[in-house]
RNA sequence: GCGCCCAUAGCUCAGUGGAUAGAGCGCCGGACUACGAAUCCGUAGGCCGCCAGUUCGAAUCUGGCUGGGCGCACCA
């Protein structure tokens, strides 16, 4: 609908310009076209000649009436047109046309609100990568829920999406989680020893020297310490490891890719990368240590890669895994990171920026941190000491579709308050249900329609003629906006839009079903029962589809 | 001290440089002899943190200030 009004408006200003009665424009002025707030102003509304009155040197109320009296309109799409207020131009669109978007969002269905805004292009997105030292807290659910939707949106506009979990399987980490285990393993057979207090201190921890213990018996105490340790390091992370994917896949997230740290090392990447900055000079040895020029390419000053002891820091595999992406020549590369990684982007970029990639091409998203609370009071974490409550405890209590619809409910840039009681609560302080009643309804009528002999209605003529209600006119122009809602948060990378425009269409829906006296969907009447239903089962695709972005399921019954 | 993020109704938050700033919760008052009340209807509630600037026009953009969160390793 926007679409083809825009196309309107550019075709009248510039049959203006060819008639003379503009000057002509160059560039041409963007457009901004939008749903006024209030109905009196139209459906669509437009500045466009007030951006373009300093251009013109003419009043901008002048040049609206100019652009009116070019418009083609051979469609009929236009009821009425006005010059309002300062100088906008409000669009009425003629009541019929509204009714043809049921049509198109039955025969999308499942397509309905995709586009093709991403031209195909490649992009890669990389979230979560928790590291396997323990299990996945709240705070990556945020990350997950986040980074797997903006998935999803992008795939719907088009991209030719891969999602990637990188496995930081390497390093000292790895290492202190050995050290940590096999503490526990000895304290279990006996030994006083002291966990250092640097080691990881969980519970989970003495979980996994018990079953260590149990699968593989005392044999470790026989090996020299190096040794167990690593045989525990290794041990440790592939258990942890397994029990996240298990919890992403309980969190209904799948990767397309899972991306080894320690790949980068065995297969020399690291040592090739690092050989080849500094044959170039961006890298340098200084005190024994080898630095990054990354003050030279925008942080605020240079960085280790590799130690004085001989040990490569977490940014030399940085390097080496941000130069693979680009490698695999993606067109886009986003990584999703925790807010608490923030000062770590200025090193990434100026990493990618000296390999000579093009820093456009990378972006990072960084995700606020989640506040848990219980009942308003907020739940005791740290995660030296090993509290914290778990994305599995989480998703256990309160249920997947939930958790993702609460995450994706605000702004990722927005600290974000997650109330364990509230989340629970089945009412409307919890929008989750709220937008899934409505499926369930629609589903329910068109279960009881069925019985009445109404099935598969095809799209009619008629229909415009008989959802002729106020309210049902709302609901169809409220669908009409979804394609450009999906569109628009995949322009601006921002999810949350989805779910407020899920809470708005079942809003308008609850308050349409629920005045039954009024407008009963299924009636004596049988064509109006078939125009209700066709209206009614549309917004059950366009509520199925947002939810399916969000990874939440769209119930039958509740 | 430096950097990133945030500040809108009592609370939690939406808001595309545009015309009269919205929703949910909470408060108060109402609605089912049923296509499921996990719902709906109504009332009240605002120096959009403060100051300046840009603009025909600012909650929105810029600068400064105040308050809060996070981060500033030869850790990951």
């Amino acid at each position: 609908m926007k679409e083809k009004l825009s196309f309107i408006v550019r075709h009248a200003i510039d049959s203006a310009v060819a008639a003379g009665h503009l000057k002509p424009i160059d560039p041409p002025p963007s457009m901004v076209l939008e749903i006024p707030k209030i109905a009196a102003h139209g459906d669509f509304s437009t500045n466009i000649a007030m951006t373009m009155a300093a251009l013109q040197n003419r009043a901008p109320k002048e040049i609206a009436r100019i652009i009116i009296d070019h418009i083609e309109d051979r469609d009929h799409l236009l009821s009425k047109t006005e010059v309002a207020g300062p100088g906008f131009i409000n669009f009425f669109i003629a009541l019929d046309r509204w009714h043809e978007v049921l049509k198109a969002v039955h025969q999308e269905d499942t397509a309905y609100g995709t586009s093709q805004a991403g031209l195909g292009k490649r992009v890669q997105i990389e979230f979560l990568s928790a590291n396997p030292t323990g299990p996945l807290h709240v705070g990556h659910g945020r990350c997950a829920a986040v980074g797997d939707t903006l998935a999803a949106i992008l795939s719907a506009t088009g991209y030719e999406v891969e999602k990637e979990y990188y496995v930081n399987d390497s390093g000292r980490q790895i290492r202190t989680l050995g050290e940590s285990v096999f503490v526990r393993y000895q304290q279990l057979l006996g030994k006083t020893i002291d966990l250092p207090a640097e080691n990881y201190q969980g519970s989970y921890i003495n979980d996994l020297a018990r079953i260590l213990l149990d699968q593989e018996g005392e044999h470790l105490l026989e090996l020299p310490e190096e040794e167990a340790v690593t045989h525990c390091a290794r041990f440790a992370a592939m258990k942890i490891f397994e029990g996240i994917r298990e919890d992403i896949v309980a969190f209904g997230v799948s990767f397309g890719h899972w991306f080894s740290e320690q790949f980068l090392y065995d297969s020399g990447a690291v040592q090739a990368v690092i050989q080849d900055l500094k044959s170039r000079d961006i890298i340098y040895e200084h005190d024994g240590a080898l630095w990054f020029r990354t003050k030279d390419f925008g942080d605020e000053k240079d960085r280790v890669v590799v130690r004085a002891n001989g040990l490569t820091t977490y940014f030399a595999s940085d390097i080496a895994y941000h130069k693979n992406k680009f490698d695999r020549k993606f067109d886009r590369i986003i990584d999703i990171w925790g807010a608490d990684h923030h000062g770590y982007v200025p090193r990434v970029s100026a990493s990618i920026r000296a390999l000579g990639y093009d820093g456009d091409r990378f972006q990072v998203f960084l995700v606020q941190l989640v506040n848990l609370l219980r009942g308003g009071k907020p739940v005791a974490m740290s995660t030296r000491a090993g509290e914290f409550v778990t994305l599995r405890e989480v998703i256990d209590e309160v249920g997947r579709d939930a958790t993702r619809f609460l995450f994706l409910l605000r702004h990722y840039e927005s600290p974000l308050d997650f109330d364990l009681e509230l989340a629970k609560k089945q009412s409307n302080d919890n929008p989750v249900y709220y937008v899934q009643y409505v499926h369930a309804r629609i589903s329910n009528i068109l279960k009881k329609a069925e019985e009445r002999g109404y099935k598969d209605i095809d799209w009619h003529d008629d229909f415009s003629k008989i959802l002729t209600l106020p309210e049902e006119l709302q609901l169809i122009k409220l669908m009409a906006r979804y394609p450009e809602v999906v569109a628009r948060s995949a322009r601006l990378m921002e999810p949350h839009r989805v779910p407020f425009y899920m809470k708005e269409l079942a809003a308008a829906f609850h308050a349409y079903y629920h005045d039954r006296n009024k407008h009963k969907v299924v009636s004596d009447d049988a064509k109006l029962s078939a125009a209700r239903l066709y209206l009614v089962s549309a917004i059950r695709i366009i509520i199925k589809n947002g939810l399916s972005l969000m990874g939440v399921s769209a119930p039958e019954t509740m």
